[in-house]
DNA sequence: TTGTAGGCGTTATCAC
DNA sequence: GTGATAACGCCTACAA
């Protein structure tokens, strides 16, 4: 509200008002005090059907808008639902921001989103920024706040939800999934499948991709194989594009492989196209998948494997908990940490590893199976 | 902020408060008066180094965060930028806001985004929302508000930027491009390339694809060419799935197809992937263009022709004209009307029309050119 | 059903 | 350089 009312200095009081209208002008036009406009409008069956209809007119005919600034500083109320998520263009934060505000818009909250952009201290300073608009309640894509972070969460009083994964020290409630576990078993279903070339593709590493990455570490060591060598973990910006190029990459230091699980689908669809490109059969030659099951993977052709996680299901879970809490005035869940899983989802871009199937000189056949 | 201060009924004042720490809980603890600890945040400069040392501990010691809707009602300045965009899935969409958030962050600006989800009305509410939260400018994509909506903005006596496309009569700035004009050349390069049998899909059709289609059928008129029958255009959700569908439609009413433009690369790229799964041969049975030229295109293979907008850019701007007339105090642009233009990017999914690359029996062979 | 009084936490203004 | 005071526009509590 940038222009001011015509505001004299000292004691003297407002003599015109430029700026908008306010509840007093509404007010003084229908007749009535400023208490009765601001029932009127909050809970009009509290007023008269008189009064409301002069009020509506007086409303329509000043153009009058709330200040929603001064009802909230009045009402200790700003209906703000903070969220801070790492990234605006990936598309499963996409996906999970929708969830958020088509969870909470219909119930009167706004959605204040901000973006750590994958770093802890933007992170922490998004977190201060929610909580001085007084957040009714803070909402994290990630259980990896700074130490700041966790106790101006904690000293904020709201509820704070952190999703996307599970945490062994919640800060209050955790609604997630094992990203360790997911990426144990996608490298585990390729395993599985009879492949043991399996590589590993990765970028923008966080934290998160980090831990599916030491899935797949696991999965390959407890099958006795050696990782090593087989995985590229780029922290640059992640696309379809990059997925070409990891994959382009990993072919030249692997020329033998067999099987590719990249860190999401973005990499899992350029690695695809790269396929298409060098004449590469999948899933004949090379077995793919991806990570997140984005809208495209059923599409791609061949369908791309992926591993399905519960963006959705984790916003939704969140809203519904966090309005629960707000409406019930503090009652907590009886749950605080909620474990939604993930799912493979098999499609045609894996396939089980066949004789003959090798489309360059394989010094071993060794399958154990 | 629900939970409230332990205030008692009456005209007693606040027992304890159970809240965060307010300005005068730091001022009382470094002592000193509140308004010297608003001044020591707010310019430090301004007050003594023993003083601003005192109140830095106290705010620490407190975790004491400013109430930053307290501070928008008395200073009249809010720091946020009002954003509605129709989608908030969208590609185009989501790499515009976060070209906005990349330009107000770091000025001190938050950026409240609503989504109108392709309706005039939610778009309205929305425009009434951010009124209410004072929004300091108001950045809108589309140029198809409602008339209420208009006033609304004209009344708000902020600037008002509407963007993605130009408008007749803008509201107060436009930065855009011509949405039509887009189709237009889309297809005249079709056209250009000889195919003469050229299909327009569509699918969430709003104002914009409508005007895109409005060009191509301009275009196909213009050629002397009939577009009876080679359109499809969808009210459902567009995406990589809906564009294998839309297409396999198309097939079926023309199946003599020469070239297909996409109302956007999602289509685009189902209708790829659906020529893959049916062995037609892109480009050299159907050439392909998409619209927006997302990340993926320049990666699809083959690589995705498509019409380059100026998503980015336009953010750009717009938040450069903002941030100008916010900081100049008023001070109007000289343009207030930008066109941005577009650009037909050609790749490998769209090539000259060849004889006896025919798929299927073709009647007749009329290229004039 | 309607009105009065006071306060929400901060900042602008003016005096010291 | 620092402090007292009055807004900012609305809402809660209570009275009428």
């Amino acid at each position: 509200m940038p222009q001011r009312s015509g505001r004299i200095p000292g004691k003297s009081r407002p003599v015109k008002s430029v700026g908008r209208a306010k509840l007093s002008d509404v007010a003084a036009r229908a007749g009535v005090s400023a208490v009765t406009v601001s029932r009127a409008l909050r809970k009009p069956e509290m007023v008269s059907d008189d009064v409301r209809r002069r009020i509506d007119a007086a409303v329509r005919e000043l153009g009058y808008v709330p200040n929603y600034l001064a009802s909230a500083l009045a009402s200790s109320r700003t209906h703000i639902i903070g969220v801070v998520v790492p990234s605006l263009t990936n598309g499963v934060f996409v996906e999970y921001l929708k969830a958020l505000h088509d969870a909470f818009l219909p119930k009167g909250f706004q959605v204040l989103v901000l973006n750590s952009r994958y770093s802890q201290d933007e992170e922490e300073r998004a977190i201060a920024t929610l909580i001085g608009h007084h957040a009714e309640a803070m909402i994290l894509a990630g259980i990896d706040q700074t130490d700041r972070a966790r106790k101006l969460l904690e000293g904020s009083g709201v509820p704070v939800v952190q999703t996307m994964e599970l945490a062994e020290k919640p800060i209050d409630i955790n609604i997630g999934m094992s990203q360790r576990g997911a990426g144990y078993a996608a490298t585990r279903f390729l395993l599985d499948l009879g492949h043991r070339k399996v590589a590993h593709i990765a970028a923008r590493v966080d934290f998160r991709a980090r831990r599916r990455m030491e899935g797949y570490q696991k999965a390959m060591a407890d099958a006795g194989l050696d990782s090593d060598g087989m995985v590229i973990a780029n922290l640059m910006q992640s696309s379809v594009q990059r997925g070409a190029e990891l994959f382009t990459e990993m072919l030249a230091k692997a020329p033998n492989l067999e099987a590719l699980f990249c860190c999401n689908d973005d990499l899992a669809l350029g690695a695809l196209f790269e396929c298409q490109r060098r004449g590469i059969r999948v899933p004949e030659d090379l077995s793919i998948i991806g990570f997140n099951d984005l809208d495209y993977c059923a599409s791609a052709y061949p369908a791309l494997s992926s591993v399905a996680i519960p963006r959705y299901e984790m916003a939704r879970r969140a809203a519904e908990i966090v309005l629960e809490i707000i409406r019930g005035s503090g009652s907590r869940p009886k749950q605080t940490r909620i474990d939604l899983g993930f799912e493979i989802v098999a499609r045609d871009s894996t396939a089980r590893r066949t004789r003959g199937s090798a489309r360059g000189p394989r010094t071993t056949r060794a399958l154990a199976k």
